[in-house]
DNA sequence: TTCGTTATCGTCATGATGACGAGAAAAGGA
DNA sequence: TCCTTTTCTCGTCATCATGACGATAACGAA
């Protein structure tokens, strides 16, 4: 049996919290197709790698952090027949969530790479598709999962857990009703027992994350957004 | 810039409900690898194929079935080096929920085809995987959106639908608490203005889908499952 | 000390849900 | 015909989660 010959990359859509907004990361194209224009980090699936391996390598190179802390999942796969010039090709989309980093050093195939508030981008391929998929996905997990604290350094307040809810949501949420969410689900999170020290205002708790891996009843927006369906 | 060739396939992972339990569509293999295991149905992504129509496609071919009234969604991508041994083989899986239809015909390149319950199986390749994978999308699907109407013909009564989540869930559901759940949440159902005939015990009013897209608040198991991880 | 700021705790009304009672509307048998 | 069985549909009530928001606690700064 013959059958056709496709490539595999992987694309990551970065996502992490800076300055109170929803930032994703990019890279400016150093080759053919698309030189020169923003795009998801990506690149081709070895030999004999598996895909997640090779998100993780991805990462590591992109961002120079492969540490834990973060989370990445796989989020779709996209294989239009037209959606690369130099032929067929499959890319399968990781969704990584990181705490806020210094700035990323360029991998070796990116001429730059940045952290760019995410909108009205114009990327390469069908980048802005994924990454509104991923965008979505990310917000559907928040509601969900405990995953919001992937955005945050080890130990975190409560407000810095509900400032990553607004920025990656768009919404303000309440303090003390958030607070009382928080803490009052099993394995959401689990303080630390410092507090911080040095910030304006009354002194906060630190917490880590618990180990719930699902949350039981779940956090949910006030407008629930269309499903991506397909 | 070369790169590593990989063949790409969809398999599908198709469910329906017969006589109130979850059901999967299997094909016997016909060709080696794995000759005579029971395997997800699938194939060969085309040279100029885009990856839905590839699923929709195969899809037709195994049940023979395009119509509308069910539901078709991509689960996952599996690109394990050693899961084809025939070399470097990335699946995309797509999930389809159906109602209960004829007993399904054979594709070309499939010796059997049949429904079976979901349950301990034991199939080729890594589609024990993929078949758990699609059937905790699915069974959370239902909690989150008005799809278990999927698995239902044109026109269904709460009964059935309630059956529905019952097959999937595998949990029973209080009738009364359930009955008010669907017909009070906006979009999920609307009355045909018809009922059922002939049937034992009170005659039921019929309902089509609505056009919600997402159950706001959503219908929740009671126990939750550990959340698919990456 | 006083004020501004942020964290944390409480209160109250509302809405969703689980448990369950009870009537409505059919088929079928005595 | 009349009763029983079955299933659908509507209500009731306690409980829990949530939104709105008041009040207090604990810091730094003026």
């Amino acid at each position: 049996m013959s059958y056709p010959v496709f490539a595999v990359t992987v694309d990551l859509v970065v996502l992490t919290v800076r300055e109170g907004r929803l930032h994703v990361l990019l890279v400016r194209r150093g080759c053919e197709p698309f030189l020169g224009r923003w795009a998801l980090p990506g690149g081709f699936v070895r030999a004999d790698e598996d895909l997640a391996a090779a998100a993780r390598r991805e990462l590591a190179e992109e961002t120079g952090l492969d540490g834990p802390g973060g989370h990445l999942e796989q989020l779709a796969s996209y294989g239009a027949p037209e959606r690369d010039p130099r032929g067929r090709v499959v890319t399968v989309a990781y969704l990584a969530l990181l705490p806020d980093l210094p700035v990323p050093t360029a991998g070796t195939d990116a001429a730059e790479a940045e952290w760019r508030p995410v909108g009205r981008l114009d990327l390469a391929f069908d980048h802005d598709r994924i990454l509104a998929d991923g965008l979505e996905r990310a917000r559907s997990k928040l509601e969900y999962t405990p995953l919001a604290a992937a955005f945050c350094p080890p130990a975190f307040t409560i407000a810095a857990l509900r400032q990553v809810y607004e920025a990656v949501w768009g919404e303000s949420l309440d303090p003390r009703n958030f607070h009382r969410k928080v803490t009052s689900t099993p394995g959401f999170v689990s303080p630390t027992g410092g507090t911080t020290e040095g910030e304006p205002g009354r002194p906060a708790r630190l917490y880590r994350r618990g180990d719930a891996t699902l949350l039981n009843p779940p956090l949910l927006r006030r407008k629930a957004l269309d499903d991506r369906s397909e």
